[in-house]
DNA sequence: TCTGGCACTCTTGTGGTTAGAGTGCTAAGA
DNA sequence: TCTTAGCACTCTAACCACAAGAGTGCCAGA
């Protein structure tokens, strides 16, 4: 019953998912019999397909239509199958310069998005690196003219500049406030935001009794700008309506459960959360995802690294029946072409 | 020929036009008959129709549907038929107290972007406060340690903070950046972008010969941050997917249209744009637009002001079937809301 | 100028038919 | 025991015909 699958079987089964990736249509005994290579009859093959059916790798739409793969399926050619395309050397080059140099994170972000999407000709999504993973360089505060808000600049390691402005108790000098800066960045700049907001929850008892005027200002003033408010990163689509032209989502209400979910965000993210631990390139085929909306799509996701820490992820979402042998190794590219491009802005 | 439209003719469009945004279906005479409360058959209606079919004010899908108005005919509906439907004071009140009060810009624009799209169940678009008529309030310089990089932080009227990093010749003191900025300030403050643009070009050319070595280096910094890319200003679309819901939209291809519009941003900008010289609500109905995408769609604009000064402008897209007597109001009370909302950010 | 009547047109839905594709099963062959 | 040929069966897709329903256009009479 849990018998191994055959050698053959699984030949069949690499036919075709690729037969059916490429062509769309489901995959007859004829046309296996033809292309697996394997000189078998259509009657032999289609007994296969049976025990194939049977054990869930494979459907068959209706009576007397082919088979095509299921989940399951797409998941055992993807893990033990796939042959890797690689892309060739010279599409490399041409993402490479794509990310123009000078450009700003977000920019960078951007390109990376419709690079992901124009070359498969799906969605592509990048998440922006996580701000609790991201290094504090420098810390600056603005007294801003007329009352007590201040501006809060933060740089982070990439020269991501971020604002807050807060509300302070009492009106703060300049030279105050410089100071305040001044411990900041002695005390924090190099590490991590999580790390810092770890320190700074632990110094908050400490502050009211052994710390002088100043440094309770600071660490006070510190809380709120690091006191990220569950801190929702986004993330840049690009080519969602590439996935207007695949035949296998174009009910319409399936789109819009798809679109819907890209623009409320909360799912998407929390997906891609789980590939920033994840270190390599993560395929969710169909269900997997755990979402409804992705039910009927494939997620090819890999994380990119800014100072050699995971500090976002990347991905391409398109319908189950993709070119898995083309994507990933796509995917995978691009996120070590992004961080190259984020890590090259030192 | 160019004859007056009767008034009983217009009677008869406001109810076809009315009956036709309620009910999405080609309306007959018979209908009209009952419904348009002027006691004359469905023949003499039909005549009537005829003569307005002549004119390009209504059509018939084909020979035995009811009529349905096109787009001149919206047009003489909106310009002379339409009794609006103020909402009502609790809504209005709602809708106010949404615009949470502490929020940043970006957050403002948003919800305004998703209260319009929720509450009218199409799609609305926010555009962000055009950066060259917002009045600076500050700027600042930040040598970032390290290299020649300076980060200047603009603060423009409503605490908008814009970040901005450039690189320079040589490398600045804290002190001879301070000085720099001092000087902004003092010539620039509360000047809006634009002017301050003009004011540099015109100074490029003083600034070899009669100033300073401090006002040069001012002169030719603030060139490098005003100097505006052709500041693609963005927009907030929000409930895009509503306008699958429209049976008239629900062929793929021209939702793809749509929806690519959306997100290469040019054409909606440019649009947009328009309205912000108009002071009033603006209706496009259709092809008025002049660009395909919207073909098939109706925008209705009205621009929001900061500081008495329409510096955006925020819009629903729907189908040219749309319930404009409610819209219409919606849209301009929630630019004000909105305007109201940016100014107690003072 | 308005209206009733009537023929005409067009859409929509239904049922029936056919061709094509591909399967499942059975029985025979290696 | 595995493979294969043959055949009946099922299901889809496309096409046609037909009828019902809606609404028009036009004409003749009030």
């Amino acid at each position: 019953m849990t018998q191994e699958i055959s050698e053959r079987a699984l030949r069949l089964l690499k036919t075709l998912v690729e037969s059916y990736v490429r062509e769309g249509q489901p995959v007859g005994s004829r046309m296996l019999a033809r292309d697996s290579g394997l000189d078998l009859s259509p009657a032999t093959i289609r007994n296969i397909m049976t025990d194939l059916e049977d054990r869930g790798i494979v459907a068959s739409p209706h009576t007397s239509a082919g088979r095509i793969p299921t989940t399951k399926g797409y998941r055992l050619f993807v893990d033990a199958l796939l042959t890797m395309r690689q892309p060739d050397q010279a599409e490399v080059m041409r993402l490479k310069s794509q990310f123009s140099l000078g450009a700003d994170v977000e920019h960078l972000l951007g390109s990376a998005s419709s690079m992901l999407s124009g070359i498969t000709r799906m969605a592509g999504v990048v998440m922006a690196p996580r701000r609790e993973l991201t290094v504090l360089r420098q810390i600056e505060f603005l007294p801003l003219s007329g009352d007590n808000r201040v501006l809060v600049i933060v740089v982070t390691n990439q020269y991501q500049v971020q604002n807050r402005i807060i509300n302070t108790p009492r009106r703060y000098s300049e030279s105050e406030l410089q100071q305040v800066a001044n411990y900041l960045n002695a005390a924090f700049a190099g590490k991590d935001l999580h790390a810092i907001r770890s320190v700074l929850l632990s110094e908050m008892d400490a502050a009211r009794t052994t710390m002088n005027d100043m440094m309770q200002t600071a660490v006070t003033m510190a809380e709120k700008v690091f006191a990220a408010p569950a801190d929702e990163a986004g993330y840049v689509v690009a080519g969602q309506t590439n996935l207007m032209d695949f035949a296998e989502l174009s009910s319409v209400e399936k789109l819009r459960q798809l679109f819907d979910a890209f623009s409320q965000k909360r799912d998407m993210l929390h997906l891609l959360d789980q590939c920033l631990r994840a270190e390599t390139v993560q395929v969710f085929i169909g269900a997997e995802s755990g979402y409804k909306a992705f039910d009927e799509c494939s997620i090819v996701a890999a994380p990119y690294e800014i100072d050699s820490q995971a500090v976002g992820v990347l991905a391409v979402v398109g319908p189950t029946r993709m070119a898995y042998d083309r994507v990933i190794p796509l995917v995978d590219v691009t996120a070590k072409l992004l961080g190259a491009a984020l890590n090259q802005r030192q």
